[in-house]
DNA sequence: CTCCTTGCAAATTGTTTGCATACCT
DNA sequence: AGGTATGCAAACAATTTGCAAGGAG
């Protein structure tokens, strides 16, 4: 029986900190594998759980993504439109760290992924110069998408 | 009798859009530009912007920060506290665009700013990749202070 | 005079918290 | 057994909205 290794990650850090393995936790970072590109609410995953766990409450959701972002299992973003979002990121895709930005667009709010990193010489410029070791990183280009930029002239 | 150029910015802005130039617009921003620097939630501003005019209602001051930050006049920021912040950036630094970016320590909850941007050339990437017309951004880097990473050891 | 803007208060909504119970280890 | 985790409901807090009155063009 092969078990998933985001999931056995996520045994090994509750483990570590000497927190409790519940059905709960591995159900909640399963959904955000199942879906993973997706910037998923709170509430995205809650219903989503709640079709293998119907039991499960919305508070615990909340508590075991914010737990999941504490032990680095997942990313979180903003994007302004007023709840957090969370995605599984840099644990699926190997060694290299998350590194996904977004493109926001100001007219139709639009939001669009952008791959590639470029930051990976700018953080190391910050560790140097203050000293804050750096973890992660989100960034956000506010602007106009390609068709919003069109209809503007 | 001078008027400072955010001012008249400002007021070109309105008049184009065909909107109202009131007391309330002109004493926000100009609270925002006597803080240059200072990552203000509305709450704060209305503190500020009540001691010269007591009347002012809150819903006033979301209503013209959400303004003043469609027509560029302010930069808005997320430091995840739960409240946005405004801060006026690229209008004081002569032509340059604004260009600082915050350090949150995942530790402590410190937030340290970092000025310079290295994001240009990014930018002009993706708008050649992408069509996407960048106006601004807003970066975020997690990790930990100096003082944290140090006493993790 | 017209329509934008404001102030107030009520409504919204994402998120957090208190607490008794249930569950890992 | 013992402390952690959960579900529920109530509490919170930032922000938004409806509306009648006020003010700019």
């Amino acid at each position: 029986m092969e078990q998933k290794n985001t999931e056995k990650l996520l045994k090994e850090k509750l483990r570590e900190k000497g927190l409790k393995v519940t059905q709960q936790r591995i159900l909640v970072l399963s959904v955000l594998e199942q879906n993973s590109g997706v910037h998923m609410t709170a509430e995205d995953v809650y219903g989503l759980v709640s079709k293998d766990y119907p039991e499960i409450g919305l508070a615990t959701v909340y508590r075991t993504l914010q737990l999941l972002w504490d032990m680095q299992l997942v990313d979180r973003i903003n994007l302004d439109d007023g709840c957090v979002r969370y995605e599984i990121g840099h644990l699926l895709k190997g060694n290299a760290r998350h590194s996904h930005h977004h493109l926001i667009c100001r007219s139709c709010g639009r939001v669009i992924s952008f791959d590639g990193d470029l930051l990976d010489g700018l953080e190391e410029h910050i560790e140097k110069t203050t000293g804050f070791h750096v973890l992660d990183h989100e960034v956000k280009f506010y602007g106009l998408c390609r068709d919003c930029a069109k209809a503007q002239k």
